[in-house]
RNA sequence: GGCUCGGUGGCAGAGUGGUUAUGCAGCGGAUUGCAAAUCCGUCUACGGCGGUUCGAUUCCGUUCCGAGCCUCCA
């Protein structure tokens, strides 16, 4: 097996992965705050790192995949308020919400999706224990984290304290200390969700909860720490600050996670999906107008840390491709394959591409290739092919529900005995050679939404 | 101001020091009653300017343009 190479955003650069434990490999990747409909850019992280997985379970025997839920933030609070209904059930609406939207696109549950408010004992040790070894500070009713006590605070965004300043807007709160001090843990007020805590009543900051589950589940170090690229910072440079005080590894980068990925933005008209700019795309509603599997290959058209430019264009290209696909694992159906991918040339150049920092255009290029001359094949490079779509399909995640590309949702209701007689009365006339009774026939299905198609074997007929 | 990352043909998107992917769309052809589908063939390209080189889209420098982060965000 050739070595998989990915980009390291610690290091920003692609390196060969090296697994701590190559019988367990162990993944985190920062999973959604929820108290609002999937969007696009949350489903662009959830399926890239998906098939990361997908790509690791092939290449070693265990895989263990973690993606939390965030479900206490001032975000949620602030929309139950809005909606009044409790935090609670604001966020086990959106998470299942979330989960139901994701096994739309194929999406592979997480071994563990822990949820911030399962967690609080947890952080509230971290917390203490942080206090007590002076790299936190109890500042009105805040504990904060005290950037200056880690002086490697900025290795993983390449970021200078000082440097930052200058352009900065964060604003510098009468508790902090420095301007880059951080929330650990913060008072609630009266009517917000609280815990009980050695520092009154309050709540957690944002960057504890995944330090702390990703420690409690997976150990550290493990391998590879994930997310949106705009969780580089704060975020992940904050629990990388945590974890190493926490564990007193003040010198070793590496100890909280030994690599970083990051994934890129999604865009719209080139300019980046963001609530501030009001350009949110839902995956809910592309779900009700594309199969998931449309969607979830427009997410993987561009190489994963480019911006995707989310268009219309990109998704009928996408159910193009699949349509293409589709129809030649349909004609090569009966084909029985002998799993032989040592031996199958397309899969170890598939292979190759993939483990290349996940170059999935590529491996389709290696594919497409293949397929071009698909009828001159004899049937052992037949078979060679369907096994290589078949595994490209598997860790990209596509091909598996096929046939029909149009949304569950979109689905009229035909009646198909009707379609079956205007189909024989068309053959009929068209036998007869009563073409313009024929034709009409036909546009009486194309008004049904029914497209046919003749081929030498029959009529085939098709929604659209 | 600091820090990232990009600029490839109509669009999407790989890649390479010389033989210039791939897909979608377009065009031409085969096929078809006509279509559709399929197949075959085919045109457009590497932001600007310098440099290194026999040769650069690919390396180096420089410049212009764009996106992002430094505030919640996947």
């Amino acid at each position: 097996m050739s070595k998989l190479y990915i980009y390291d955003s610690m290091q920003n650069k692609k390196v060969v992965f090296e697994p701590l434990d190559t019988q367990n490999i162990r993944v985190y990747a920062c999973g959604p705050t929820v108290y609002d409909y999937a969007h696009i850019g949350n489903a662009r992280m959830a399926v890239v790192f998906d098939t990361l997985i997908r790509l690791l379970r092939y290449l070693f025997p265990k895989v263990t995949y973690v993606s939390n839920i965030t479900d206490i933030d001032d975000k949620i609070i602030e929309r139950s308020n809005l909606e009044k209904v409790s935090t609670e059930s604001l966020t086990n609406k959106f998470s299942k919400i979330y989960n139901r939207d994701m096994k739309m696109l194929n999406v592979q549950e997480p071994d563990y999706q822990p949820k911030a408010t399962e967690y609080i004992d947890e952080m509230i040790q971290a917390i203490a224990k942080l206090e007590k070894e002076k790299y936190a500070y109890f500042s009105d009713g805040h504990v904060m984290f005290n950037v200056n006590s880690f002086k490697s605070y900025g290795a993983l965004s390449s970021r200078k304290q000082q440097e930052q300043i200058a352009g900065s807007r964060v604003k510098v709160s009468s508790y902090k200390k420095n301007p880059e001090d951080f929330v650990l843990w913060k008072p609630s007020k009266d009517n917000e969700p609280f815990w009980k805590s050695p520092w009154g009543r309050g709540r957690p900051g944002w960057h504890t909860e995944c330090f702390v589950m990703a420690t409690k589940i997976l150990g550290t170090p493990f391998d590879i720490h994930g997310g949106g690229l705009d969780l580089k910072f704060p975020h992940h440079e904050n629990e990388l600050a945590q974890s190493c005080c926490f564990s007193g590894n003040l010198d070793n980068k590496k100890s909280y996670a030994k690599y970083w990925m990051h994934n890129g933005f999604v865009t719209v008209d080139a300019e980046k999906m963001s609530k501030s700019l009001g350009n949110i795309k839902l995956v809910k509603d592309y779900l009700n107008i594309y199969n998931g599997e449309v969607i979830r290959l427009s997410l993987l058209s561009a190489h994963y840390r480019s911006p995707l430019n989310w268009s219309e264009e990109v998704l009928l290209q996408s159910k193009n491709i699949l349509m293409k696909y589709n129809k030649i694992l349909d004609a090569l159906k009966n084909l029985v394959i002998i799993k032989n991918t040592k031996e199958n040339k397309i899969i170890i150049e598939i292979e190759k591409a993939l483990l290349d920092d996940l170059n999935i255009s590529k491996a389709f290029s290696i594919l497409d290739a293949s397929v071009k001359e698909i009828n001159k094949k004899n049937e052992i490079e037949k078979k060679y092919i369907k096994e290589a779509i078949e595994f490209l399909g598997e860790i990209v995640g596509i091909f598996i529900a096929r046939d029909d590309l149009a949304s569950s949702k979109n689905k009229k209701n035909l009646n198909l005995n009707e379609i079956n007689i205007l189909i024989k009365k068309r053959n009929e006339a068209r036998k007869n050679k009563d073409y313009k009774l024929a034709d009409e026939m036909r546009n009486k299905l194309l008004t049904m939404g029914v497209e046919i198609e003749d081929h030498p074997e029959g009529t085939k007929w098709k929604e659209i």
